[in-house]
DNA sequence: TAGTCTGCCGCAGAATATGCGGCCTAGGTG
DNA sequence: CACCTAGGCCGCATATTCTGCGGCAGACTA
């Protein structure tokens, strides 16, 4: 937070959120600026934080992932390191995040059949009490808006 | 799904997933394969559908989103429309899930502050009644594993 | 054995990235 | 007002990377 983000950065930002894989001189083309001013902003980006990493989004099915969920769990506080654990053996479990309100944990999971989601849930349910509902479809997938 | 995965295939996804912007030669260096195999095989992923795009990860905190929320919302199936409506018009949303069970949908939303998120939940309590968690921590992100 | 197919390597020319010097402008100073 | 400085941009030369081939080796078939 060293200074606020121009136009430029939110450009390229976006730019980089719908290709992150394409070139410099292109980004550069599509925020209207030089190439090494475009260089010279992405690295900032980088250096301060905005940016953090360049991923790659896989199509689950093709992974033979034919299942996805959505588990909230309610913990006793003291099971914390259990919680952790699970989380960290498990790498089917995509996503967790530690909520306000009746259920302490929400995660999401991806599983290739039935048999695997219930081992997931079980491991899950010596942990706390959970609650999975299964997923039709993903409605919304977006990055973070960069307006401010 | 033209044909399995073999273990190339998944380092090479596996080295995408850590950083999506790294060169091919570096790519090719990590899969221990030549530069040509690695974008045949690169191409070869992004042409069955199994590579469907190259992200950046953004700190949210750095775009000014101080606040994270899980939604539940639970409609009746008539206003479907109007959820779609909601959602395309919502760029804070940044997931929407539909779901088994009590809740129809499962959403996750950025906000600035609690005057941002009220006006958003508000916006969805429209169209179906809404509980609101907010998100303290995120303990998992994790792209989807390439084991099969 | 010969034919064909698949997947890999390596090469040469084209495209991109890197590192640096220099220019311009805004803002501060005597 | 003239001068100075800092930040941000451009453009260039060199280094690295990508692209589009051709060719080779192993597996399978007839």
């Amino acid at each position: 937070m060293t200074a606020p983000l121009d136009a430029s950065d939110r450009r390229l930002i976006e730019a980089l959120q719908d290709d992150s894989r394409q070139s410099l001189t292109d980004l550069a083309a599509r925020i209207h600026l030089g190439l090494s001013a475009t260089r010279a902003r992405l690295l900032a980006l980088e250096e301060r934080g905005v940016l953090t990493g360049y991923r790659t989004e896989v199509d689950p099915a093709a992974l033979g992932y034919t299942l996805r969920a959505v588990v909230r769990m309610k913990v006793h506080g003291a099971l914390y390191d259990k919680v952790k654990s699970v989380l960290d053996r498990t790498p089917q479990i995509v996503r967790c995040l530690r909520v306000t309100g009746e259920s302490c944990y929400v995660l999401e999971v991806v599983a290739v059949d039935m048999n695997d989601l219930s081992a997931i849930t079980s491991e899950l349910a010596r942990v706390g009490s959970v609650t999975t509902d299964l997923v039709y479809e993903t409605l919304v997938d977006r990055p973070v808006p960069p307006r401010l």
